[in-house]
DNA sequence: CTGAAAGCGCTTACAG
DNA sequence: CTGAAAGCGCTTACAG
């Protein structure tokens, strides 16, 4: 591999000009500067990372911390991620969070070793290892959740008022007993849906029914099950996520329960195959790959200013949710368009 | 940050002796070892990795080259890599290989760069690439599909076989046409799954009708149309991949043909929410998980040998598909268990 | 079993 | 506008 030596004797220049060349850092006669071209194109020059990294320089990478790429919503953002970092010029490091606090530490450590030029991190971290975060001097971008106690710019989305809007709809389609199923309240997402939906309830003069701790596939069946002894069951539910939703609509199959005619759902945040299902289901989409982009410019343009936010506070995005109207709220699915 | 130079000076040893307990490269005095270890956890010092992958130690980094994080097939794939290289204390580097070509060099070219210790990756590149690919010196692991010109291990899933079973049955179930949908017929899964698919038809002297050239949904609502129209339609459909299959459910739909009353159904691939429809999705199952997983294991074999395949040759690894039978392929589901 | 010194390839004050 | 020299933090023959 050629170094900057190899290039400044072919360009009969100093290394130095090289690397003023090769970084653009001054200007460099136009002469010696199409020498130095030249001579780089030559010899397939490439500046070697890690002894730019040495000399105190920020690698060309950036890391994502998320909780799991198998979950599709979370592939989708990295993907956008990815993409939107490559097209800057950066490689993405990734590391999944949904491991023990130990691992995490650990790996949060290895990327700081890594000399990354920022971070985008959903924060499902206890707390010790987010200081470790905030003591870093790289730009930070939290999304899907703040990051409590770090200076960092933050795109969510509009948990509340999504959660508003479907509980509304099921409220005018004359739903009283409307439940809501989930678990994990203690996250920031979580917790705002089920805000949504108390203050949408309260609003309507209706008494919220919260089962917030439906975690299984056995929850859910357990619950569901309950409500189809008795008589006096909730018609409706609102359901907090993805795997709440899948599980439900497994539950109420299996215990027989159609939907919508026995209960109406609605879901928070749309599934591969929502719209071909019987009925066709009805939710609040996330604009996932958005949600990364978002997130990815927030960063890029820290690097680019090399600066923490100003003032110590960070800009917060709330990107707005979609209403997808399908079937099963109880709304006839007159034309089914693409989902 | 505490350097060696630190951690020499309050054990009272040398630069070197410090190195030496960091990488257990030589034995070192039990007094003076237990003097490091105690210096490094007081200093709270971490190897510098930029220093180390200057001296020409490979970065403790792996290289993940896949297609699309937002498929969740790619998706689990890489959640499983990603979980066994911070097993053994390596971080993944991941760059989408969706791209153009050019763009593709270019990022194969930044993560030689970057020093990866080995590279797993999913080869959907144009040889040119490919050929950059293996001049690097490090171990890389095909996955999904062989490298072609390349001296890689590679493991990849039972095509042919699952094919041949997923036909066989639609076969047995009195079947005399079945479609095979899908396209991307160059590609080492699809172009074995359609080899599957005439064997079964052949060896029961069926006549192949293959449609490999059917991409979008519109193209597929086109084709299904056209069937509906005629008298003279296949009964049942082999769909290549997952893509596919979601393609086929909605123009099904759309043109209003019943599975699997009007036309049998069986995918390759399964859906997420297979299981959850009417009548739940038949499917060959890939083991998506457990790929990442033993391509990670082969990886970190040769990084731990640190030498290429022998005389060669790479490992071959093909490990078998599961054959899920639902409803869609004219079985009648008993009892559906949990998907 | 242990250590001093050189060098990986780059960038950066400093001097001209 | 340009360059020589020092140094980032580590590891590695080499010598003892």
């Amino acid at each position: 591999m050629p170094t900057v030596a190899d290039v400044a004797r072919l360009a009969g220049v100093g290394a130095i000009t090289v690397s003023r060349v090769v970084n653009n850092t001054s200007y460099v006669s136009a002469d010696k500067q199409k020498r130095i071209r030249e001579a780089i194109r030559k010899l397939g020059y490439r500046p070697n990372q890690a002894a730019r990294v040495l000399k105190g320089n920020r690698a060309k990478m950036i890391g994502l911390i998320i909780p799991d790429l198998a979950d599709l919503f979370f592939g989708k953002c990295a993907a956008a991620i990815e993409e939107y970092a490559s097209s800057q010029g950066y490689m993405t490091l990734i590391v999944s969070s949904n491991r023990s606090e130990e691992l995490q530490k650990n790996e949060i450590v290895m990327m700081m070793g890594q000399n990354v030029a920022g971070l985008i991190v959903v924060p499902s971290l206890p707390s010790e290892s987010l200081r470790q975060l905030s003591e870093m001097e790289v730009p930070i971008v939290a999304f899907d959740r703040p990051l409590e106690g770090a200076i960092a710019d933050e795109v969510v989305v509009e948990n509340l008022g999504g959660a508003q809007t479907a509980v509304k709809h099921l409220i005018e389609h004359g739903h009283k007993r409307i439940a809501c199923v989930g678990y994990d309240k203690t996250t920031y997402a979580i917790g705002h849906r089920i805000l949504g939906y108390t203050d949408a309830m309260r609003a309507s003069r209706l008494k919220p029914e919260i089962y917030d701790e439906v975690e299984t596939l056995e929850d859910t069946v357990k619950l569901v099950r309950r409500w189809k002894k008795s008589q006096d069951r909730p018609t409706a539910i609102f359901s907090l996520n993805n795997v709440s939703t899948r599980h439900l609509l497994w539950a109420l199959r299996e215990v027989d329960l159609a939907i919508p005619q026995d209960v109406a759902l609605i879901g928070f945040d749309d599934l591969e195959l929502g719209a071909l299902l019987s009925p066709p289901l009805t939710v609040i989409r996330q604009p996932a790959a958005n949600l990364g982009v978002q997130a990815s410019k927030l960063l890029f343009e820290r690097i680019a200013a090399a600066k923490r936010p100003e003032g110590g506070f960070g800009i917060k995005l709330v990107l707005p949710v979609e209403f997808v109207i399908r079937g099963s709220c109880g709304c006839h699915a007159i034309k089914q368009g693409k989902s």
